[in-house]
Formats: C-alpha cells, structure tokens, sequence
RNA sequence: GCGCUUGUGGCUCAAUUGGAUAGAGCAUCAGACUUCGGAUCUGAGGGUUAGAGGUUCGAGUCCUCUCAGGCGUACCA
C-alpha cells in the first residue's frame, strides 16, 4: 500500500480543483498523535507565490478535497498546517486487504531495474574480520529489500585474490606439502608463518616472486596452487556467510582476477579518449579540481585497484546492464569512489543515466570509542565474534529445561546473529557505532529480542486461539486506529529505506510498530472472557497482520523469527 | 597545509530530507500483576541540538566563521 501516494492524489486532486497552479509538497506523518495522521505542510511555502495568507490557502485547499474517501477529517493548524485524520473505514478496509495478502499488499516495482550491489569483499590472503561485518550485511539487506520490492538485484562479491602477497601465499602452500586443510585453518598464521620465511630465507623469497609472475602470465602449476588457496579461503568466508545468514553465494562472486585480461583495455581506452596523462613515469588522469591524479598504472607498469574499479564498473554497466550499481563500501574510501566514479563516466565507460553510489559506512568501534580490537590488539575475526554472540545468546535464554538441547542451540543461533545484525543495521549506516554485548542482547529498547518477543507474544495467542480466523478489521479506538496506519505506513518505509539504502529506517519502523503493538495488546484483550466475536476477531486480525509485518521486516535484514522465545 | 566527515539530555541512538512544544531506550525515581507470555505496560525528572553570526513565514537540518574529534591525502587495497 503507497500510503503517502493516495494521500498525496488526494491533495493534488483539491489544488485542481481549487485552480491552483503548483505541484504540491508530499504530505508527511503527523508529528503528534493530536496533529492526526498525515500533515500538509505546503500552504506556507505557496504564501509567497501567491500572495495570499498561507492560512487561507490551506482553507481553500480543504475545501476542495474529498473528505468521502481516504481522508475522513482535516483542520487548518498554527500558520497553516492542514492536518489529516484518515478515514477508519478505508484504512481497515486496507490492513484487510494487506493481512489476506503474501506480499502484505506491496506491489513489484513497474519500471524495475538492474542493480548491482557490491559488498562484503573479502580479501582471500585473510580471515574475514569484524571490519567485513558491515559491508556484507549492509550490502545483503540492499539487496533483499531491492529485489522484495522488485528490482533485478545482481550480487557481486569483489574478492580480494590478486596481487604480489599470493606469490608468497601459494609458494608456501606448496611447500607445506599437503592438501592445505590444516595449515589453512587459520589464514592469519599462515600468513604470518609465509612471511616469516619469506624474510628469513632469500631463496623463498626469489621463488614468491616467480610464483607472481607465474601466475599472471598463467603457469598451470602456479594456477592450481592458487586456486586451491582462493578455495579453501572462501570456504571460510562461506562458513561466515551461512552463519550470517546472507544470501551470498559462490555464484556472486567476481574477483579481482576476473577483470585481470581488461585491465590493458582500460588503460588504452582511457587514452584514447584523451584523458590519459604520465606523470612521474605513471599513467594519470587528472581531475578539475583535484590536485592528485587517479593513477591507474604505476611507474613498472603494474596496474592498480583504480584500474581494476574502472574495468568492474565498465563490465557492471555494459555487460551486466546495471542502471544502478551500488557499493559497500567503508566511508574512508570515499574520495577514491568520487575519482573513479568521475572518470569512468569521463572516459565513457558508463552511460551518464546509470546511478553509481557509494553506500558509505562507519567504523565499529568498542566501549571506550576506539576501534574495536582483540585485547592484543589484533583484529577480532569475524567468526569468533558470531561464535560469542551464539554463546551469549545461549547463556540469556531463561527457562531452558523447556527446551530439548537441540532447541536451545537453534534459538541461540537465531538470537545471536539476529542480535548482531540488528544491532549494526539499527544505526544510522555513516555514523561511527559503539559495539555493545549488552545493550545488543536486551529486550528492552530498540533491539532484535525486543521484536523477537512482540513476535512471539502473537504467535502464542495463535497457539492458544484454536478457531478459524474470519471477520474483518474494525478500528475500535485511537490505538487501533495508530497501529493500522502504522502497518499501512510499511510500503513507503521500504521505498525509502531502498531510496537512501539505510536499513535503520526499516528497524526504526519496526520499533515503534513493535511498541505500538504492545500498547495495544495490554489495552485491547483478544482471548479473554467477555471480548465480542466481532472485536475479538479484529483485533486477531490486527496481531497477524502486525507479526507477518515484522517478519517480513527482519527477513529483509536477513533475521529469522522464532515462535516461541 | 588541503580535502572529506562528525558534534543532539549522564550513556547509546532517532528526528519523515526546511515544519508545530527536538523524540526513544538505558540509567534514576514513582506506579500497574488472580500475566490472552511482567523478557511487558503507565508516568516523572533530565536539552541554549559544540559556539557565534546569517538565509526565511519557520533551522538540529541550508550558508559563513570558530572550537573539538575522526578519516583521507601519488604509484597498497
């Protein structure tokens, strides 16, 4: 359900009527409850160009709305707010077409388009470490929620599996003389253990450097015990993706060294287009107004990451199709994404009417606003984190003789994760966020467990409830009537939520849905003695349709639902 | 130095993109249970939105300056 687009036809419709020759500002939601539902805020703003009291714009627009339909009541406020009280009719009417609905009465998108949404991108010579957590589940709900509301959503996971390092990597690999199951376990000492040899011993050291070179140019050997590296380590990423519960699969991987054989394209592209110029012995291209060039190939003519941006994003517009690519991307990296962005529409390698976007996000930072780190000051990696998080989880569930073990080791998985993904999406993406166990895993506030428990609490009332759910929706009171508009409010948030690609709109939706919902269980009984069938059934209504919302909500942020908590 | 970015009650975060009296949670204090799941709900106190100017009907939001933090600044990614 377009909340906002009815309302705002309806105001269109009046200032026609009214002859007033303006598109009019979008209505938005009332700030107060006592303000109404929505608000019209445009009569001041037409002041000016009409030469009228704002006041008597905003008479003149009511006059000529339909208050038969949609909207049931409006008043002139303060300097010329029009408040907008819906029509309790319609709006039932609505959540009843919504609850009898799979999609809860979203529709596709008309127009889709393609998208390309990069993120996670792990490097191949490392563990995933917390640093990754953002990007993947951030990119990951983008994703889910393009492609809910109909988008033809193409996942690209930019692996880090090239360079110098892998030289290193694979000649040690080869050294260690095994399949590489167990020295690979974990990559950070692997990584430790080949540089160690690296610097002790020269004659390692001239063979890695062979070993680059060999691969590049496609030695088969070489290309095998590489291979076999990229593999094993992202069979680990794959571990933490399958514990994230992201939908990222093999499938969407595109790394580096796919875009290797173009890579001497981009560069005679770049110069044939004009924009290519030496500098220092490397190829440039300089930008108005920025001082230092985009290099995209050093003085040994070695390529680098700008080249292989420009190679990625000439492929996702031309051969994938995309009209809108979005990456990932931690916010440090953002004047590199501005440079390359530039030059790729500059050299003609993306049309002008594809979006490209840097959906830029803040560091994890621990207690003391540092950046989060082991107490050795290591990198944390990424699968201990969710490991603890499962652990702890575990340890808050009460009442666990309740529960077979096999239970409560599912419960705390969902909860776990749950609780660290919501915790992360729940924020304001660009904003640095402080990583808190306790806070993260309490049911109170604006928190997974929180939703987890208003969940629940609905599907125990259907555990209890043994009829057949019939009837329709009748908005009794004021809290009824807040909590529909909220539920017909879900479209718009998703829309916009997709628009801005910020997740906490999404989460911040639920919340206050989750609250409102709560308010109302502990005033509008459903089950007990004395509630007419008529009532009775409504409010039913109203609790399923509040939780097939908030399931539908977590499941685009990659959070599964329990029944019971 | 230059560039980008952030600054909102004690703490962690919101604020529908310029709208009315800046909202939540935690913490503090005070209430509501023969619980449709109290892991809940109701209420109270707590703010010069870092500071100073400006733009206009109207500013946490836009502009300028100042202060304080973070990040980036030519051949790593």
């Amino acid at each position: 359900m377009k909340l906002k687009q009815s309302i705002n036809l309806a105001i269109q419709d009046a200032f026609k009527k009214a002859e007033i020759n303006e598109t009019p500002l979008a209505v938005s939601e009332a700030t107060k409850p006592e303000f109404g539902d929505y608000q019209f805020n445009g009569a001041m703003a037409l002041s000016k160009k009409l030469g009228k009291n704002p006041r008597e714009i905003a008479a003149n627009i009511i006059e000529n709305l339909d208050h038969s339909g949609i909207i049931a009541k409006t008043e002139i406020a303060g300097p010329g707010f029009i408040n907008i009280w819906l029509n309790p009719l319609w709006i039932a009417a609505q959540c009843d077409v919504a609850e009898q609905d799979e999609r809860l009465n979203i529709q596709r998108k008309e127009n889709p388009i393609k998208v390309v949404v990069d993120y996670s991108g792990p490097n191949m010579a490392k563990q995933m470490h917390v640093g990754h957590l953002r990007s993947t589940i951030i990119g990951d709900t983008l994703a889910n929620l393009l492609t809910f509301l109909g988008d033809e959503v193409i996942r690209q996971n930019h692996i880090g599996d090239w360079g110098t390092q892998f030289g290193m990597l694979i000649a040690y690999l080869e050294e260690q003389d095994e399949d590489g199951s167990v020295s690979l376990k974990d990559l950070e000492q692997f990584y430790k253990d080949a540089k160690g040899r690296f610097d002790a011993n020269a004659d390692f050291a001239d063979k890695a450097r062979e070993y680059v070179v060999k691969i590049q140019s496609g030695d088969t050997h070489c290309l095998n015990l590489w291979q076999k590296f990229i593999d094993i380590s992202l069979g680990h990423c794959e571990e933490v993706y399958e514990k994230l519960n992201v939908n990222l699969t093999r499938d969407d991987v595109r790394a580096e060294s796919f875009y290797n054989d173009d890579l001497a394209s981009v560069i005679s592209d770049l110069d044939s287009k004009g924009v290519l110029q030496e500098s220092d012995g490397a190829q440039c291209v300089f930008l108005e107004g920025d001082e230092i060039p985009v290099i995209v190939q050093k003085g040994d003519g070695g390529y680098l990451y700008a080249t292989t941006d420009l190679a990625a994003l000439r492929f996702r517009a031309n051969v994938l199709g995309a009209k809108r690519i979005s990456y990932v991307v931690d916010a440090r990296q953002g004047g590199h994404f501005k440079q390359v962005f530039k030059v790729a529409k500059e050299a003609g390698f993306v049309p002008e009417d594809v979006k490209l976007e840097h959906i830029a996000f803040g560091t994890m930072m621990d207690k003391g606003g540092k950046p989060f780190k082991t107490r050795d000051g290591g990198t944390v990696k990424l699968i201990d984190l969710l490991d603890e998080a499962v652990v702890k989880a575990k340890a808050a569930i009460k009442d666990k003789e309740s529960y077979s073990e096999e239970e409560v080791e599912a419960l705390a998985k969902i909860i776990g994760i749950g609780a660290v993904k919501y915790a992360d999406l729940a924020i304001n993406r660009e904003s640095n966020y402080i990583f808190n166990w306790d806070k993260m895993l309490s049911f109170d506030g604006n928190t997974s467990l929180y939703m987890q428990y208003a969940y629940a609490r609905i599907q125990s009332i259907f555990r209890r409830f043994d009829g057949e759910l019939r009837g329709k929706i009748i908005i009794g009171d004021a809290l009824e009537h807040r909590l529909a508009v909220m539920l017909l409010r879900f479209e718009d948030v998703l829309e916009r939520a997709a628009e801005d690609a910020s997740p906490n709109q999404i989460t911040t939706y639920l919340y206050e849905l989750a609250t409102l919902f709560m308010r109302f269980y502990e005033q509008n009984p459903m089950l007990k003695e004395g509630v007419e069938e008529e009532t009775k059934m409504s409010r039913l209504l109203l609790a399923d349709l509040t939780a097939k919302t908030i399931k539908q909500g977590l499941d685009i942020l990659g959070i599964q639902v329990v029944n019971k908590l």
